[in-house]
DNA sequence: ATGGTCGACTTTCGA
C-alpha cells in the first residue's frame, strides 16, 4: 500500500481553509500534517476538514500562536503531544495510525528563534536551541515497537545545508541557517538514524527551499528560499519513499503561507 | 542599505 503524507505551515488554518482544502483536492494525501494554525481547538475548522475526507483530526491549539493539527483519513491508536522546554506552547502531535506494522507521525513547530543569533542576549534563540536539543532527547534508550516506524515531518525552522538556503555565506549569521543550530539538527538526525527524504530525491549540491519571505518584492523572482520544512523517517521506512514534492506553486496562490506543503508518498 | 510583509488577543509582537 501508499501512504501519502503531507505537511504544511499554514500560518492561519481559519484564514487559509481554502488553500487547505484546495491542497487536499488536488493531492488528497492520507495525512495532512498543519502547522502554526493560530487557534485554540474550539475555533479549529473542524466541520469542512471532515467534509473533505479526515475523519480523523487531532488537533492541539492555543490562542493566536503556534498550534499544530493532524488530519488523517487512516484512524489514529494513539494521540499525544509532548511539552517541551515546559513552555505549555502547542508545537508537538504524535499520532499512532491503527495499519498494518503500525507507524507515528510526529508533527513538529520548532520556535522560529527570533533574530539576533546570539542565545546569551536572545532568549527566544536559546528557547530554539533547548528545544531541538530535547528533541534529542526523545527516544533515549530503548524504543518500543510502535517507535520503530517513525515519520517525523513540520516546520522545525532550520535548513541544514549548504544548498537548503538562497546563500550560504550571507546566510551564517541568519537565524535558520547558523552553525550552531545545524549542528545540533545534525546531532537529532545521528540520535535516531532520521533518513531526511526530501533529499532522497533532491541531491544535496541543488537548491532546495520550502519557505520564501512574505517581505521579497517578488519572491519568485528573487527565489531567496529556505528549507525550513522537512520530512524524515526511521530506518525502518528508509526503502519507502517512492515520491516527493514541493508545492512551490501554492506559495503563489491567493492570499498563500509563506511556507509551501511538501509531500511524500511511502510504498509499504 | 539594515529594510521589507504578514497574522494575531494590533497600537505590538512573533515570524
Amino acid at each position: 500500500m501508499d501512504i501519502k503524507i503531507a505537511t504544511w505551515n499554514i500560518n492561519s488554518v481559519r484564514l487559509r481553509i481554502n488553500l487547505v482544502e484546495r491542497l487536499i483536492a488536488e493531492e488528497s494525501p492520507d495525512v495532512l500534517c498543519l502547522q502554526e494554525i493560530k487557534c485554540i481547538n474550539d475555533a479549529f475548522p473542524l466541520k469542512a476538514l471532515k467534509a473533505a475526507g479526515y475523519e480523523h483530526i487531532a488537533v492541539h491549539g492555543q490562542k493566536g500562536y503556534h498550534g499544530v493539527a493532524t488530519l488523517s483519513r487512516i484512524p489514529f491508536k494513539k494521540v499525544d503531544s509532548m511539552n517541551f522546554c515546559e513552555k505549555g506552547d502547542c508545537r508537538h502531535l504524535a499520532t499512532d495510525l491503527d495499519m498494518p506494522g503500525g507507524m507515528r507521525v510526529h508533527n513538529f513547530y520548532v520556535p522560529a528563534g527570533g533574530d539576533e543569533p546570539d542565545p546569551e542576549i536572545n532568549p527566544k534563540f536559546a528557547h530554539k536551541l533547548a528545544f531541538v536539543r530535547e528533541m534529542t532527547r526523545l527516544y533515549d534508550g530503548h524504543r518500543t515497537k510502535s517507535q520503530n516506524r517513525m515519520v517525523l515531518v513540520g516546520d522545525l525552522n532550520i535548513a541544514p545545508l549548504e544548498h537548503d538556503v538562497w546563500s550560504h555565506k550571507q546566510l551564517l549569521k541568519v537565524v535558520s541557517h547558523t552553525p550552531v543550530e545545524v549542528a545540533l539538527m545534525n546531532e537529532l538526525i545521528a540520535s535516531h538514524d532520521w533518513v531526511d527524504v526530501m533529499r532522497r530525491f533532491v541531491p544535496d549540491n541543488e537548491k532546495l527551499y520550502s519557505w520564501w519571505s512574505y517581505r521579497a518584492k517578488d519572491w519568485l523572482a528573487a527565489d531567496r528560499g529556505r528549507r525550513l520544512d522537512h520530512i524524515w523517517v526511521t530506518p525502518a521506512l528508509a526503502d519507502t519513499p517512492v515520491s516527493m514534492t514541493v508545492r512551490k506553486d501554492a506559495r503563489g496562490w491567493e492570499r498563500a503561507s509563506d511556507h509551501a506543503p511538501v509531500v511524500a508518498t511511502l510504498r509499504l
